[in-house]
DNA sequence: TTGTAAGCGTTATCAA
DNA sequence: TTGATAACGCTTACAA
């Protein structure tokens, strides 16, 4: 078995006390003792066994993250990726644990058992998760939790953090705009989600009064879009497309070439996220990019201050970045890399 | 404060040994008893404290699930996602939790600090992250763990999960040759890791006697890709060209376009790997395809047979799947989806 | 600056 | 089938 730190009181010959004093800092002890107690610790290769700590002082020292893998656009997405090593990061940096737990969407939900088990001392949870039941319930527990992503109700009264959707629109409209496509239309899958009628609204914040608005749902199903995009909006000739996801924007795309509309030049194509896939189209797309690391960072933050009893601002955006590349252009300009 | 063990006794007036048999169903109890117990628990709203349990136990029901970040690749890649979604529910169905650590190849390793705190009862280790001092530690503290990815060193006597790579080699390879391209040419980044080195033997298995071997290194430069494979191989003409990675993929499509080659027809292509990067590529590139899914299931199955002491197969290969597109076929038939 | 002793919630050992 | 009692390793009043 593993040294504990009775045994390094009793050859030191001090009392456990003692050594946990000198492992916690948590009173002053002379210099000698703390050297003596230090060096046994080294010969015994003790170290602090974490569990009996935890049930000594009620704290777990681990965050829980929840997934949701009904979602399963989180596969094909860095998203979850960098998150999650960003927010590992922040909790390393405060010597808390992460903990990953799936949200089956059951009723007995994992989350919950979570904080019943004393498992975790608080939550990262994505918006797709939260329900009313789960936030009445962390709230009577008066559990620290942060959001990922604005949820669809209570957004006033719970702490998250979200990627600043509708800035993002605004950006790539005018980008489309500036590059000299008169007219924009906004392409979407469609507009229940949250993220979706924020990237809306910035849309028609951008567009107001320079064009009219011209939004098109594809409700997911990209088989005859191009019919469908000029039957809903006219020519496609010299239109600037904003498309909701790097899906769309390759559907989009494929339908303009189809139409014999040359991107860029003839239409322009902006499309909201930045994987792989965007900067090896052809063109590469012009892509409104989402710093997922600074959104797990953040709400890792926002976490660890919940934790902690700070009272703290409740809501983050992050800005997107605007990552021009030939799509967005106007006048051709091949060879470019 | 919530209710403990305690508490449900006092109320039904039995011991709590009583109460934590009803729990754990150690011992049989008369089901008046038992009633009563289980009628008490729902009234206070009882929920067993697993830092208390694992305090008492020993066992934490936690397993240890470490990310190399150091590896950049890890984020475009879903091969991180599913894994984990895998693990998460391998684990969840046997009642365990999943903790993630960042291997910051620091030595004050946070591996070994999870092993020394005692805060899992297993690890599953990316080959990236385990050297020998490692693997010695995890052997003399007889640690149950498992390595994603067939490590460099020490493979023999260690328990791992990987892809088939070497099968991968051969059924691409095969493909190609199959479809009507007499040479094959694998272009690899380097051969300096166990999966290179497994796709090139699979390679050389499937070239052997019926064409010659053209292993071409890109040195992670794609740049010049046209020219270096002109100069090493001659002619790129009725070739197949194998790509270890949808980069590779996409650099030598570009380089063929360059030089006015057709793909499929004149060049045929086959990547590993299937990011949603290779299905939108014009034409869509045929893909050995990684269950990343099933590479994390095993691991965790193998895992939790370690942590039970059960002696088993300590290797495991997941056979690839070869999704034939466009890519890869001889005679150009456009028009397909 | 240090020691004593109680306590955290559960399980496990021994008796009954 | 049940109950005492100790034990798990550490922290934390309270005393000294």
């Amino acid at each position: 078995m593993s040294a504990t730190i009775k045994d390094i009181a009793k050859i030191v010959g001090v009392s456990p006390s003692t050594v946990s004093r000198v492992i916690n800092g948590s009173a002053p002890i002379s210099g000698e003792v703390t050297a003596k107690i230090r060096e046994a610790m080294r010969e015994l290769d003790y170290h602090p066994n974490a569990r009996a700590r935890s049930f000594a002082t009620g704290i777990t020292n681990t965050a829980g993250l929840v997934m949701n893998a009904s979602n399963e656009t989180i596969f094909s997405n860095s998203f979850f990726n960098r998150s999650v090593f960003a927010i590992e990061k922040v909790l390393q940096d405060h010597a808390y644990n992460l903990l990953i737990a799936n949200d089956n969407g059951r009723s007995d939900s994992q989350i919950m058992d979570l904080v019943q088990g004393k498992k975790v001392d608080g939550l990262i949870i994505p918006s797709s998760s939260l329900d009313d039941r789960l936030v009445c319930f962390l709230q009577d527990a008066e559990f620290p939790f942060v959001v990922m992503g604005e949820p669809a109700r209570r957004a006033r009264e719970v702490p998250w953090v979200d990627v600043d959707n509708e800035q993002g629109a605004v950006e790539g409209t005018e980008e489309l705009l500036r590059s000299g496509y008169p007219e924009v239309v906004l392409i979407a899958d469609d507009d229940t989600t949250v993220f979706a009628g924020n990237r809306i609204k910035g849309y028609r914040k951008a567009v107001q009064q320079r064009c009219k608005e011209q939004v098109v749902m594809t409700h997911h199903r990209y088989e005859d879009l191009g019919r469908r995009l000029v039957k809903e909006t006219g020519s496609l000739q010299n239109k600037g497309f904003l498309c909701s996801s790097n899906e769309i924007a390759f559907y989009t795309r494929k339908a303009l070439k189809e139409l014999g509309i040359a991107v860029p030049g003839d239409a322009g194509i902006v499309t909201f996220d930045n994987y792989p896939l965007a900067a090896y189209m052809d063109p590469p797309f012009t892509a409104i990019d989402v710093d997922t690391y600074q959104l797990g960072k953040k709400a890792a933050e926002m976490l660890m201050e919940c934790m902690h009893g700070k009272k703290t601002v409740r809501h983050q955006l992050i800005r997107t970045k605007l990552l021009v590349r030939a799509s967005s252009m106007k006048n051709r300009r091949e060879g470019g890399q």
